[in-house]
DNA sequence: ACCTATTTGTGCGTATGTATC
DNA sequence: AGATACATACGCACAAATAGG
């Protein structure tokens, strides 16, 4: 009596190995064949392992070439604090960022309400990538309050950090003060962006997130590509 | 050259067949030897087709029984007092519930490991829609502990509620530990409960649910419609 | 441009185990 | 207890896609 199948328990030491990074993202597995060598098995027995692992999205296999561990989907926690670099950084990836356009314009009626501005004020938009390990994670447009920092955009520019300009305006710290999540299939535009094709599911979330005093400072919309993030929403 | 695979064009059969009514929900489909017979193959090409059919969710096999239709889109019990009280909703709209499914079984790999079970533990399986206004909303899957919680099938088929039945149970109170969403498009089958089409964005989320004393009660996967849902996250 | 070895995909045949009826 | 039905596993063969020389 066996309590696992063989199959299962083949699917188990791969999921195991690759977990501790006997095989990295993007890697090749032994082919079919070596693996039921290395086994003991026959070739089908290796195939049902492999199509278990396929069927959870850990690996992918192409006809031909081989078995490939597939790209984990970067774990993005959703917590009080805003830190797009440092979360990516604990999960191992190198976190980058590329803006795209940068503006002062005044502000539109969601983004009024939701900075708390009166009519007609300043704000200052923000429109970027958010990259991982060079592929593209996200894409965001923020809008910060031009009255409360008025040089926002310069620093912004220098220094390529949100962060860093914050700070630069004396805000040591801000946190989220609410976020909405929703999904919905992309347009052309962010599938351009993302390099996923249109139609396909992505992420949206509408954040707002506020400074130590309560002050509203980002307002920002961001999609993710749903097939390479998953958002983690942690109690503090 | 076969354009499609054997199996493949044996599964679109089977879908059609099922779709058009030849085999209604819970009926037992012909054997795997009758429908090797019938297509002329071997039975491992219909395992073939009855696997995806499976992973679909679309039929259930039963060792030593057969194959049955599953997915019955028809009412199932229901307790009339459900208490769905879920800060998901803009008000104004009357949830509901509607169990589909109720069973207790063996936990899978990913079950034990959020639950903290060892190794063949029981869990109760729950799954069903929540509606608002009458309307899908999204459909889920729960797994509980059975060895906390023997009476909770029992409980929760009775009150039709899965906070009265924890309560009978003396959880008074249970917290989210953690909640991961992500975006993916629909399969035919959460389509089919969420009234939506295949391949339409829908939001992931896989939540774990702790008692007051950090015990793991609930690990639940959700599949909302992304159309009709956003996800509010609020610090508390 | 072509060929070849490798690798995955499909399909068949057989045998045995195990759960259900 | 026996028959039926699904689950697992092995072996063989060929097709199709890929990669490399």
């Amino acid at each position: 009596m066996t309590a696992t199948a063989l199959w299962a328990a083949i699917a188990a030491t791969l999921r195991n190995e690759i977990a501790a990074g006997a095989y990295g993202p993007g890697d090749r597995l032994p082919s079919e064949a070596e693996l039921a060598r290395r086994f003991g098995v026959n070739r089908h027995t290796v195939r049902h392992a492999l199509a278990d692992l396929a069927q959870a999205g850990e690996v992918r296999s192409r006809r031909g070439a081989g078995v490939f561990v597939a790209a984990p989907k970067a774990d993005y926690p959703l917590g009080k604090r805003v830190r797009f670099t440092q979360n990516l950084l604990a999960s191992g990836q190198t976190p980058s960022r590329r803006f795209l356009r940068m503006e002062t314009r005044k502000a539109t009626g969601a983004e009024a309400q939701a900075l708390a501005l009166s009519d007609g004020q300043d704000v200052h938009i923000v429109e970027g990538l958010s990259l991982a390990d060079g592929e593209p994670l996200a894409v965001f447009r923020s809008a910060f309050p031009a009255a409360y920092l008025p040089r926002f955009l310069n620093d912004l520019a220098n220094t390529g950090s949100v962060s860093e300009a914050l700070t630069a305006a004396g805000i040591a710290d801000y946190v989220r003060q609410s976020t909405r999540v929703s999904a919905e299939a992309a347009d052309a535009i962010a599938a351009g962006h993302l390099g996923i094709s249109t139609g396909a599911p992505v992420l949206r979330t509408v954040a707002v997130n506020v400074d130590a005093q309560g002050m509203p400072i980002e307002f920002g919309v961001t999609l993710f590509a749903g097939d390479r993030v998953t958002l983690s929403v942690l109690p503090d």
